[in-house]
DNA sequence: CCAGTACATACTCTTGCGAGTATGTACGCT
DNA sequence: AGCGTACATACTCGCAAGAGTATGTACTGG
């Protein structure tokens, strides 16, 4: 779980992952997909493999890479478990309260930035 | 939803979000229940606040925080884009690679990288 | 008003992570 | 066999994030 999250929460980690959603991609379209260079892409790929989120598939030099079930669905189950939290009727009142408090943070807190 | 994923991708902040889904709790009883020092624990929740994850609640001395809807729900929302991935009736699916898509993809785009 | 509680914040230090660069390797083609 | 493609890996560097420590601040009871 705490590794899928940890893949999940790096930018370029998160649009593979978008990208890979329409289907599975090679190293190379990935790239140009996102504009980033092929080491990133791969170190990238890389992680996301050993936490399990993706399968590589060896296809002559290419290497196509493809979202897999499990971790997607953990996570869903994982956010199955605070559904009394937000599965709630849109409750306005938990936002009013963020806003009022950022509101008193910005008056009192603030001393000097560095 | 990067910042949703980069506050949960943390081992403490995850166990403090787990303490709070069994409902609100002050920054001692998070101290204890997870065996930190307190300014972990404020400094994480701060995290997990400035990311929307938990709201504060003054109560005397106390800071009581509890979980907010909106990020949960907008994680499950995004989760849900992939569910036609992971919610197939088939598990087996990813685990034995299916080759039978993409024959095109020769020697297409990819020419010199810049 | 004083003392203690309950937190937040500032600061330093260390480690890890991602970017960038360079090089290694497997495969196909001619 | 040699070359080009497609990708992985090694290495260095800079920076940001978490831990630890110390101190500041708000509220409350006596």
């Amino acid at each position: 779980m705490l590794q899928t999250l940890t893949a999940l929460a790096e930018p370029t980690r998160l649009r593979i992952v978008e990208v890979l959603g329409r289907g599975p991609r090679s190293v190379g379209e990935i790239c140009d997909r996102l504009a980033i260079e092929q080491p990133q892409a791969s170190k990238h790929l890389r992680v996301l493999r050993e936490s399990g989120l993706v399968v590589v598939e060896t296809r002559a030099q290419l290497r196509v890479y493809s979202l897999r079930a499990r971790p997607l669905r953990e996570l869903n189950a994982w956010l199955q478990r605070y559904r009394s939290i937000w599965a709630e009727r849109l409750d306005r009142l938990d936002e009013l309260v963020v806003d009022l408090t950022r509101e008193k943070e910005r008056n009192h807190g603030r001393k000097t930035r560095k």
